[in-house]
DNA sequence: ATTAAATGAATGAACGTTCATTTTTATATT
DNA sequence: AATATAAAAATGAACGTTCATTCATTTAAT
């Protein structure tokens, strides 16, 4: 087990502070010095270790979403039967978003908002060709809908993210029955 | 036809204007100084229509909101069977995200943000109550699944947002054929 | 003793909001 | 119809605050 520089807690505690301050109250209305005092660094720190601001939240996303990505391809293989692989990623996905609630919540506002730029977002693309792959394979075999990749995932992966904001919100209570439920309705949209 | 009073226009360009800016920039990164220059007014005028930059965009969110009910509700009674009532405010759900690009593109930044606050939330939700109990209605018929509401509307409303981003941002170009498509994959997912 | 890391007060730009003043509109008087 | 007067609407400069960023100085590490 590595032991982490000083240098990089302090990098991790300006993130983490970053993600909780932009969640309750939005990227503007954070300021940097309330980010500092969280992490507990003074103002000026923040400046040693990202170029402005702009920048902290374009490396905060992108920490984030490869984070997202990692946990998505848990127990993943590429080899994998169409449907045996997709479940496995979709659960992936929904344990991510209920385990991993702050960072969540943020990805969601970042990708329904302008505060990334469109370099950032591209990046952040970039990590779930391994899911389109299995989407792409799934067609060739007949087994899911001819439709852009685009609206496979709009009805079976972006769903999640409602349910999970509507929980943070406490207008709703997810466990185990009612993922499996929501899974069924995932796979029922997509496949043929 | 009634002619509007001038000062009902200059509400109005405010509103238009507020909504343009905060879809490009967000809310924080939009200054009242340029909601007023786009409107054509002064800064000081926007406070004989609005209390303050809060009550502002949280007049616009429920305007926009009731706009987008009327629209989904059109040509929908309540006597219909289920699938043919749900077809039609589904389709109408979609053509307004279509048509009324500008006003989509703001609620769906309000509704996945801290900018609206819990007021003005609640006031946009009460609206969609025709599509709760017509869901209420085909769950007793035995025609629709029986989970909450809210995962109703995460498989089969929501997706439509983000095939609307998609299209805002060229990544997608929607026309009859998809979304027939996309109706079927909405109803194949809440269908028992 | 030298280098690197961190500090936090200072700076200047930008913002929301106010209000004394001006401009426009409506009403009354000749 | 023309003019005078009052009321309403609109203006935009000014105010106080907040913020991102800088940098001379201090503290810690090597």
């Amino acid at each position: 087990m590595n032991i982490p520089a000083k240098s990089e807690i302090k990098r991790k505690d300006l993130i983490r502070a970053t993600i909780q301050l932009v969640n309750n109250n939005g990227f503007h209305a954070t300021p940097m010095s309330k980010i500092a005092k969280m992490a507990g660094v003074s103002a000026g720190t923040i400046y040693l270790y990202f170029e402005n601001k702009q920048d902290l939240v374009n490396q905060v996303y992108i920490e984030v979403k490869s984070a997202f990505t990692r946990y998505a391809f848990k127990n993943y293989e590429e080899g994998m039967e169409v449907e045996e692989g997709f479940k496995i990623i979709w659960k992936n996905i929904a344990e991510f978003k209920l385990q991993e609630v702050e960072e969540a919540f943020f990805l969601s506002q970042c990708d329904n908002s302008p505060i990334i730029d469109e370099a950032g977002r591209q990046e952040g693309l970039k990590h779930l060709q391994p899911l389109l792959d299995l989407w792409k394979k799934g067609q060739k075999q007949g087994l899911i809908k001819e439709v852009s990749p685009y609206t496979l995932y709009a009805f079976s992966i972006y769903p999640i993210a409602f349910l999970m904001n509507m929980q943070q919100r406490g207008s709703l209570r997810l466990n185990a029955h009612n993922i499996d439920a929501a899974y069924e309705m995932a796979w029922n949209s997509i496949k043929k």
